[in-house]
DNA sequence: AAGCTATACGTTGCCTGTCTACATATGCAT
DNA sequence: ATGCATATGTAGACAGGCAACGTATAGCTT
């Protein structure tokens, strides 16, 4: 996902508190199936956007396994609209830069 | 540029050859501003392009500065179209992910 | 002559993110 | 017992991007 990841992550959290495996599934229901995120890299993301203070993480059991629940903090919703202000700018940038005329000053 | 760097090079050069320098003022321009690439991102790329089989350099000397111009080969060509393709996909599931309504199934 | 800026090329080495592969454990169906 | 879905995680490799550094010429100013 270069480095957009977190973005992801923090927008399907905006909908309510999920666990790891959860939020693998989200992420296939709301792409349509496209994504399908390996645990090596959707785990050791929820690590980091917990360390960096977006996330808050709690263990809890239910049906004999073990969950580790997250959820949006109050600066992971002002780092999820940082992310779509970022990826606003960025996605015009790059549509912008790719999509160009190839002929230079037509008229 | 995480990913997508390539992809804009190569889209400045379907208008024309254009060497290394030239390359990220293009970049510049065509961004109005925005993409201010460092000569240690750009220069590795086009190596990473040209040997890719994606662009064809060859050397030249304008007032006495060596230079390096690179133009798209017809592989380069088709490396251009697959990447509009893949960013396409890519904007779209970005952009349905990091904007999908926070409310489930509202009616 | 010295110094600065713009032009033009490049490398080295670090950091970060992503992925493959592996490791562990439970519940449930066959 | 075997296998699958659920659920968590780590280790190690790999690649891309960037800051910092290094080299050189042309041209302008002082």
């Amino acid at each position: 996902m270069r480095g957009h990841l977190d973005g992801l992550i923090l927008a399907v959290l905006e909908a309510g508190p999920l666990h790891g495996y959860a939020i693998i599934e989200a992420l296939q229901a709301r792409s349509g199936g496209a994504l399908d995120l390996p645990t090596g890299t959707v785990y050791p993301a929820l690590r980091r956007l917990e360390r960096a203070g977006s996330l808050a993480g709690s263990w809890s059991t239910v049906g004999g396994r073990e969950r580790r629940t997250y959820k949006l903090t109050r600066a992971g919703k002002h780092a999820l609209a940082a992310q779509r202000g970022e990826w606003e700018e960025f996605r015009e940038v790059v549509s912008r830069v790719l999509s160009a005329d190839p002929w230079p000053a037509t008229g």
